[in-house]
DNA sequence: AATGAATGAGCCTTCATTCAT
DNA sequence: TATGAATGAAGGCTCATTCAT
């Protein structure tokens, strides 16, 4: 019954991200996420025999429920690029935001664990991503004249550096939503009106 | 004698920051410290009686050494702004590279788990301060021309975000010392000629 | 439909004696059966409700195996003794050396069980019967002048003595056909010619 | 404090050995030592990290012991070797009758899961060094007269491999110390009078 | 001060066995 | 009959912390 089981290990899935997000990573052990299910020990295993294997899996969900509904190419096409880089910044500050109810410290541990056991992560590759995306934005913006931006590439670049250091100061401290924003507006501004 | 005390803190304090600097701060156990001081599990205990309380002390240490010899009024004085800039940044270089030789990922780790459990940690203060510093240098250097900072305050706390970003970054994965260069290239010519 | 479940019983068996001769006896799990049969936990569970019972059958299915076509009555009075003593011995030479294709260290490790949990195994009523066959052999040849025998009974048993150490010992270590022949042949020189 | 270490491992051994003695090889876990030691899980760790470890010094321990006191140079130079066999035959006897008192059933086990594995174990080199020991005294007893013994090699490993047996039988059920005998007795007519 | 053996709690993992379907 | 997901007990192992010496 491959439905049934894919819908349990949604469910696991589901219930692990909670945990994962209030504890990290580093943190989590397998009998957390046991109690948080409501299953038991050994019924976890028949699903995933590591919390890696399941954080793992975690991440991969959360990635395909954020970009969920969206459909970039269409995006590129309808809008202009002010609303979708402003669109960009604001998923990125609800990550930001998202302290105890967002992966970031759990993947930012995960990332040094990686680093650690020189294995791959998926931090790298998420940010290249990201990265890609946002240039995109941005050299269609100054062919279109609607930014003033001399190397898109740069420019993206340190501005995921910068959210990257923002995601990393929140999750490591209260930062306020006021300072979170100022710092969003002085990033845009470098080529933009806001 | 506390003389002798404070060497053998001293000793002990340097070779957890090996530790901390080679494992981040989760995976260090006490067995770790005990194995890198050849000292005794009840010797060690004499001096410290956690993980957490040896590593406030290493990360105190570590700060006190990094400011070293050097007086700030002292630079702020017979340096012209540019190179104390360049100089700033070069340290923050550093600590981006540092890689298995710094406390950078100890440093967030704990950071983060100071967070779980609502307890203060020094990363709020480490940033302010250093951001604090790096204020005064753009606003010194916009009084004498030297620098065009519209708003110091803003530019510096946008500076020490990226740069908080870059270490994370490097923290997390291969981060190439070219790319970190163009990245703090990119942040200094937003005020200066570099 | 008892012939279908004889034939699914006939099957387990079949597999199971594979398992028990590559994995011994308290190596085998349920889920090793499971696999080589590959049938549900649940359906072993309607013909075998532990691995011992299992193992019980599988010996019972070996041992008639074994005595396979043979009609003992109509080999004694068809054949020499000499052709049936080196008939008998031939097939022990085949359980001494079935190593990872016989039951032989399942068998042991059954036995040393039973003994320590006060239970009956099958091991002496094996060995006793063997020895019997053997002991008749030697008295009819003895009786033809076949055989030089003053003792049938303990040069019988003397030999599945030794015999079954030969097995012990080749479930322990690698031992050569060669050293089993060699021992073969010595016991059987105690009263024939060879 | 080596003395105190020792002394703690001997003591475990001590426990282990009657462990070992009664349970076999497989059935045994920490736990099971760690109750008759009655010692912490941790601190049975410390000595000895498996039950394979430590079963290996538990029979390096028994055989230091059996050897005990007896300097077998000495014994060649100043008993008949009549009585030496006897005293070798009756060495072996205490082991055959040793159930649920002497690892006999423990080494076999260990010995079928080392061949599984395709490790090295101690039988071959235990049974080798007995049939050297044995052959030696019929070499000795042939040469001066004293036995009448065609092949001392043959003699000595038949004889070893009906020891094997007769072990491994009363490991696996009851068999009667007359039995032994009787089969003891059988094994010494071949080449002296008893 | 210093030692390091000892403790025991806690996590990981496997497996026989059950049970709803 | 047959399935296989689920359970929970049992065993393995590690680690912070204590304590007699």
């Amino acid at each position: 019954m491959s439905d049934k089981t894919d819908s349990k290990r949604q469910y696991i899935i589901d219930k692990a991200t909670e945990v994962f997000s209030k504890k990290g990573y580093k943190n989590v052990t397998m009998k957390d996420i046991v109690e948080a299910c409501e299953i038991s020990r050994g019924g976890l295993y028949l699903y995933y025999s590591s919390t890696e294997e399941l954080f793992l899996d975690v991440v991969k969900n959360a990635e395909e429920k954020e970009s969920g509904g969206r459909d970039i190419g269409k995006m590129l096409d309808e809008s202009s690029m002010s609303d979708l880089v402003v669109w960009f910044i604001k998923e990125q500050k609800k990550e930001i935001l998202g302290r105890g109810n967002s992966l970031v410290v759990a993947k930012f541990e995960y990332a040094f664990y990686c680093r650690q056991e020189d294995k791959e992560s998926m931090a790298k590759s998420e940010f290249d991503t990201a990265t890609k995306v946002l240039q995109t934005l941005l050299e269609r913006g100054a062919q279109s004249g609607e930014f003033e931006c001399m190397s898109p590439k740069s420019t993206a670049a340190n501005m995921m550096y910068t959210i990257t250091g923002l995601k990393a100061a929140a999750a490591s401290y209260n930062l306020s939503e006021k300072k979170i924003d100022a710092q969003l507006v002085y990033m845009m501004r470098q080529f933009m009106d806001v």
